[in-house]
DNA sequence: CAGTTATATATCTCTATGGCGATATATTGG
DNA sequence: CCAATATATCGCCATAGAGATATATAACTG
């Protein structure tokens, strides 16, 4: 499981939003969202997989938390087309009519 | 199909990047990336749905090209994680010390 | 109009995955 | 050691999607 399939289910989404701001246990995540236990565990199985998030054992509890780097392959991917929404869409637009 | 969807897969990023380039046929995106003629057609389908995508006839051909402020939707939903790699690592681990 | 090119859609198969209940594992408290 | 809590894993089912083949639609060419 690559980072971009981890993102494409909108409970992981926002499992992610709630790490956002902090560690987490995972019972938590689930309570918060609203998903049943193995749910929740199998999502953050998914997302510790992808390398997006990872765990540590507290007590009974297992805390959940960011790894910074992983989004930052796909806000990497994105570069290229900053351009598109960023004011270069005439010089874009301009290029094409050329081409083609 | 959502953008996130959309993304999810490698042959419709690969097809995004060419499009990245400019406007483009269909055919040529297929014979670009080794991808059968109906597998190139469901991608564009689905780019398309998920509005990061349009096409205009050209004649025989369809010729398509990136929508701009699809891909932003993505770029803003990544904002809140940019403090993650952006230096603000010790100040959130130091927050969350604190937490639990 | 017939034939060719370019693309879209239909259909099928196969695999992956999401949701669920049941169960297993681990940690803590008595 | 036993009961309770927290999490992980398993088995099942239903569905979505990716790949492939076959067919349909549309436009250009002679």
């Amino acid at each position: 499981m690559d980072a971009f399939e981890a993102l494409a289910e909108p409970n992981r989404r926002r499992i992610l939003d709630l790490l956002c701001a902090g560690e987490r246990p995972a019972g938590l995540l689930g309570k918060t969202l609203a998903i049943s236990q193995p749910g929740v565990s199998k999502h953050l199985r998914m997302l510790r997989e992808a390398g997006l998030v990872e765990s540590r054992a507290s007590g009974q509890k297992r805390l959940y938390r960011l790894v910074p780097g992983k989004l930052a392959e796909i806000d990497a991917w994105l570069e290229p087309y900053r351009q598109f929404w960023a004011g270069r869409l005439d010089a874009l637009e301009a290029h094409l009519e050329r081409e083609q």
